[in-house]
RNA sequence: GGAAGCGUGGCGGAGCAGUCAAUCGCACCAGACUGUAAAUCUGGCGGCCUAAGGCCUACGUAGGUGCAAAUCCUGCCGCUUCCA
C-alpha cells in the first residue's frame, strides 16, 4: 500500500511509503535499473551504501535468459541476486519499441498484433511470443515486488490517429494484465510473493489522449499509475506539460511513476515537484559507463532546489584532458566512496585504461549523485 | 670484410610514378547516450585561411631523371638478416 506522508505546501511534491512484499521504500525515489538481474558495474552492496531502496529488472530479458522459471526455482529474483529489498519489473513493452527503432543491426527483430508480440531474440535469432498475460506471468514468476503491465510503447513521432490505435492496445492490454494478476494472486504457486500491479499511461504527445488513459486505467484495481512513451523523459518540455495536463485526474492515492526518466538530475527536480513518486534511468549508470559523471553543488534556498555546476549538462567528461593532473573529487560535495576516495586523474587513469575498477566507481558516483539530489528533495517538502 | 633487404604521420603498417596530406588498426582528442541488443556508438586527428574550397610544408637525407616522384636512379646516414 501508498502511504502520503506529508504533502509540499508549494507545490504538488509529496513524501510517501511504499509498501511491498520485500518492506517498503521511501517516496520520492529513484529506482536504479538492473535489467539482467544486476546493476551493471556494482553489487548489493554498493547499492545498499548508495541508498538505493529498490531497483529494477526486466521481464523481457530474464525470460530470455536464464528464464523466469529457473530463477523461481532458486528461490525468487530477491535470492537469486542478493538483493532482499524491493524490486520492480518492467514487462518487456519498452523492448518491443526499443528493438523495433533498430538502431543498429537488423530491423525485423518485432511484429506486433493485438494479441501479443512477437520478437525474434537478438541472443540467437529464435522466436519469442509475448503476451499481456504472459508478461504478468513472467513478471509473477521471477516474485518481483511491482508488477508492470505489458503495453506499447509509443513513439514520439506517432501521428494522432496511430496514437489512438496503438492507445486503445495498450488500454486493451492493461485490462488482460490486470485479469492474469488477480488470478495469479489466488495461485498457490505464486501466493507468497503478492506483487502490486501498476498500469501504463500512454497516448503519445497529445494530451487528450493521456486524459482519456488515465481516466480509463483509473477504473481498474492498479496499485500505481506510470507515464511511458518515447515521449516521457526523452522529451522534458512535453513530459512535464503531460503531466501538468493531466495533474487533476491521477488518482491522489496512487504513487505515480514516470519510466525512462531521470537523464540528468535537473530532470528529477522538475518532476518531483510535479508530482512524480518514483522513476528509473539507465542514462545515470551508462553515461558514467561512458565517461560523464555528475558534477555540481546541489543548491537548496528558500523556493528551489537546484543545481549549480561548472560543467555543461551538470557533468564532467572524466576523459578530457584538463582532469589529467587534477586532484579534486568528482564533485566536492559529493559524499560517495569514489569521491571520498579518488582523484579526476585517478579516474581518468583508469578510463584512459579500460580499467574495470573504472565501471563501478563511476556508476556508484552517478547513482548516489541522483540519490543524494532525491533525499535533498524530500527534505525540501 | 662480403651479400641481401628495409627506412612512410605519436606507434604499427598499406601505398610503389599522376585520382596521395597519404587506406587501415592502435593511441590521442572531442561529442552522443533517457522503462539498457550499450565497458557502446559517432566524429576529428600536418599547418594556415570563416566555409565550399584554396595555399604551404611533408613519406631517413642530399642530389638526379620525368610535364609529374612517397613511388624510378645515384651518393650518404641509419637499421635488420645471412655468410666469413
Amino acid at each position: 500500500m501508498f502511504e502520503i506522508v506529508k504533502k509540499s505546501k508549494k507545490n504538488r511534491a509529496r513524501l510517501g511509503k511504499m509498501s511491498v512484499s520485500h518492506g517498503f521504500f521511501n517516496t520520492p525515489v529513484f529506482m536504479p535499473p538492473g535489467t539482467l538481474a544486476t546493476v551493471k558495474a556494482i553489487g548489493p552492496d554498493d547499492l545498499k551504501l548508495l541508498e538505493a531502496e529498490i531497483i529494477l529488472v526486466n521481464a523481457y530479458h530474464l525470460h530470455l535468459r536464464p528464464g523466469e522459471k529457473l530463477i523461481h526455482d532458486l528461490g525468487g529474483v530477491h535470492k537469486f541476486m542478493a538483493w532482499p529489498s524491493p524490486i520492480l519489473s518492467d514487462s518487456g513493452g519498452f523492448q518491443v519499441w526499443s528493438l523495433a527503432q533498430a538502431k543498429r543491426g537488423n530491423s525485423n527483430l518485432v511484429k506486433v498484433t493485438d494479441d501479443g508480440v512477437k520478437f525474434k531474440s537478438p541472443l540467437d535469432g529464435s522466436s519469442i511470443y509475448i503476451t499481456p498475460e504472459k508478461s504478468v506471468e513472467i513478471q509473477h514468476t521471477l516474485g518481483t515486488d511491482i508488477v508492470m503491465c505489458f503495453d506499447e510503447c509509443l513513439s514520439d513521432k506517432a501521428s494522432h490517429a496511430q496514437a489512438v490505435r496503438s492507445l486503445e492496445r495498450t488500454n486493451q492490454w492493461a485490462l488482460r494484465c490486470v485479469k492474469r494478476h488477480l488470478e495469479l494472486l489466488k495461485n498457490p504457486m505464486y501466493t507468497k510473493y503478492q506483487p502490486k500491479l501498476f498500469g501504463i499511461i500512454q497516448g503519445g504527445i497529445y494530451a487528450d489522449l493521456r486524459r482519456e488513459a488515465v481516466s480509463y486505467l483509473s477504473e481498474l484495481p492498479f496499485d500505481g499509475l506510470a507515464l511511458g512513451g518515447e515521449t516521457i523523459g526523452y522529451n522534458m518540455p512535453k513530459t512535464l506539460e503531460l503531466l501538468d495536463e493531466i495533474k487533476d485526474m491521477i488518482p491522489e492515492k496512487l504513487p505515480l511513476y514516470t519510466m525512462g526518466l531521470g537523464a540528468s538530475p535537473q530532470d528529477a527536480i522538475d518532476v518531483v515537484k510535479r508530482g512524480v513518486d518514483m522513476f528509473d534511468c539507465v542514462n545515470p549508470a551508462r553515461i558514467a559507463r561512458h565517461g560523464q559523471l555528475y558534477n555540481g553543488r546541489i543548491v537548496v534556498n528558500k523556493t528551489e532546489i537546484k543545481i549549480d555546476s561548472e560543467f555543461k549538462g551538470d557533468c564532467l567528461r572524466i576523459l578530457n584532458e584538463r582532469f589529467k593532473k587534477d586532484s579534486k573529487p568528482i564533485d566536492e560535495d559529493c559524499d560517495c566512496y569514489t569521491c571520498s576516495n579518488f582523484s579526476r586523474a585517478y579516474l581518468r587513469h583508469l578510463y584512459l585504461n579500460q580499467e574495470t575498477l573504472y565501471l563501478r566507481l563511476a556508476t556508484i558516483h552517478n547513482l548516489r549523485y541522483m540519490i543524494r539530489l532525491i533525499h535533498a528533495l524530500r527534505e525540501k517538502i
